[in-house]
DNA sequence: TTGAAAGCGATACCAC
DNA sequence: GTGGTATCGCTTTCAA
């Protein structure tokens, strides 16, 4: 290994300089890979940097620039359940660019979001995404402003009128669920809806009725039932309820997979067979879908490409337009409480 | 709002010292609360300050200092089933203190480690924690040269010896765990294990045979089983295998909360009661383990206490002690699969 | 093509 | 107690 310190201090440009026999203007140029540096100078200066294991220090670099190629995330709650997979999204077209991403939890918390925000303007951030990780939803504004030369988009949640948000599309979801059961047979196809007062069941019971017509289907309301929590308990409730007044229903599309687990302990325990005699579908993908008996059919949340969208949006050159609402199509994942 | 841009550029130091009639030491003096500056200028270049809005750029003082109040979270793999927490007790501690996280995915590739390391330190960070959210094992030593001035720990992981490592307490929560079932009257306990090459599963092993023997209970070989994977499926099986050897039996102690699912399904499929005729332990506090039926008794990992005592460790003044191995103890939640 | 020098926004040493 | 000033490491005109 180079050696890359001197006197147990990092190597600076000046270092180099002198080592080449150039001044820093020169060195400078080679690093940012500017065309005004004769090949053979350009080729000096390189072996030296390689020699000395020399680094730029971004800090510094920084200062100079007003740039610190760094963004950040500011969510409301780190321990959501889709967090992670937004956030590797984000890394991985972050680390691609070579910019870092900087985490913050603001719980919610408006005047805690405000120092962090504050900070996060200090540290000269060149872009911000403000995330949910549980529910898509309207998120007030910033708790402080945000300099005009910061963009920011939301990601899993929208702010006020004339901002950007990365939302999946639940209703094209629902859609590609109700698509795959007719496609396999169904016809009288329910509901399992979730707790109305949380958006993605309006959109996703949207696509499901609209996915009913477009197959010449009747969209009636007694095909769809609420629960009132998302717990697998409500969905098994839920899904007795819908089949004592559709008795004759061959598929169930659940808003959730876990409101599908319950409706799927359900039809076990009244003797249906899934999915012979009834097919089923979930939503989100969560991992316990697979464990299923049987393992459950289920619409995928582009969860990480929404991650990436986000990242791209705020890292892109063009300005982000506003009041784009950007919908990332969702994917369907065929396992065996459909038929195959 | 007060004016915080001059000509559409943030105010500085410098604006702040000529509009207070001062220089910029005395400000900077100010910012810092320097001792050494007299109350009625102090007052001056304070009101100064919150009258244009002024706020330190940080990375000029970084660029100074040489210091970033910055710390790094490189992991494996952000999609752990643990890391959520793990990050958000880091996130807490470094928030508390002013201090902002940055957050790296490796995927495990070493390459892609080294080069995420290296804009690391060229970003100067202050500290460094290297952290796996879905087991605890090895991990290789750093994938670049980590410099001396830079303290890192291993959260949920470890890293070669004299390295510093934050780890759950597992055999204590598995004591833990023994010891809850035997005062609820329990005395054939079982151990439905896991994987046997997950570490976690001998230390558990551990506590479950020291906390027998604790109470003066036979710690057979047996009693014990292990589940080839973490799948409930295997759970379910594992389970039936204990119960054929061990017919009087009258609680399992399961190695995780997904194995746990499984035995209660068995459970419930032989028609045994629990808790009344078996109790039932699981581990992790996933949250499934609150619906399941009845819901889970389980021993709960100290995820968020060990981010932060990470963050804790590597934001401290004092030195990281070399070889240690800090052991952060579990917790039981008490639900319905034991008895009251 | 190469170099000299100013400056990004702070801190800190040392006079006064 | 307050101020002058060098400096942190790099980028960027502008001359040569």
């Amino acid at each position: 290994m180079s050696e890359s310190l001197v006197d147990g201090k990092r190597i600076t440009l000046r270092d180099v300089a002198t080592a080449a026999g150039v001044t820093t203007s020169t060195v400078s140029k080679v690093i940012n890979d500017r065309r005004d540096v004769g090949p053979e100078v350009r080729q000096r200066v390189q072996e030296t940097i390689a020699a000395l294991g020399y680094r730029p220090n971004s800090v510094a670099r920084g200062l100079r620039t007003q740039r610190s190629d760094t963004i950040a995330i500011v969510t409301d709650d780190l321990e959501g359940i889709f967090t992670n997979s937004l956030m590797r999204g984000v890394e991985e077209v972050a680390s691609a660019a070579d910019k870092a991403v900087l985490l913050c939890n603001s719980y919610g918390d408006r005047e805690r979001e405000a120092r962090q925000l504050s900070r996060l303007i200090d540290r000269q951030i060149d872009a911000l995404i403000f995330m949910s990780g549980n529910r898509v939803g309207p998120r007030p504004e910033p708790a402080m402003e945000v300099p005009d030369h910061i963009p920011y988009v939301y990601l899993y949640e929208y702010g006020p009128p004339g901002t950007t948000a990365v939302l999946p599309d639940d209703q094209g979801g629902a859609a590609l669920a109700v698509d795959h059961l007719i496609e396999r047979g169904a016809r009288r196809i329910v509901f399992l809806n979730g707790p109305t007062d949380w958006e993605a069941t309006a959109d996703r019971l949207a696509g499901f009725t609209a996915a009913l017509e477009r197959n010449g289907l009747p969209a009636t309301s007694d095909l769809v039932e609420s629960s009132p929590t998302w717990d697998p308990e409500d969905g098994y409730a839920t899904m007795n309820a819908l089949f004592e007044r559709v008795p004759d229903l061959d598929a169930v599309f659940c808003c959730s997979d876990d409101l599908a687990t319950g409706a799927l302990e359900a039809l076990h325990d009244r003797g249906v067979a899934v999915p012979n005699d009834v097919q089923v579908v979930g939503f989100d993908n969560r991992s316990l879908a697979i464990h299923q008996r049987p393992p459950l059919t289920t619409v995928a949340l582009p969860l990480v490409e929404m991650g990436m969208e986000a990242g791209r949006l705020v890292l892109g050159e063009r300005p982000i337009p506003e009041s784009l609402e950007l919908r990332v199509g969702c994917s369907l994942v065929a396992r065996e409480s459909t038929r195959s």
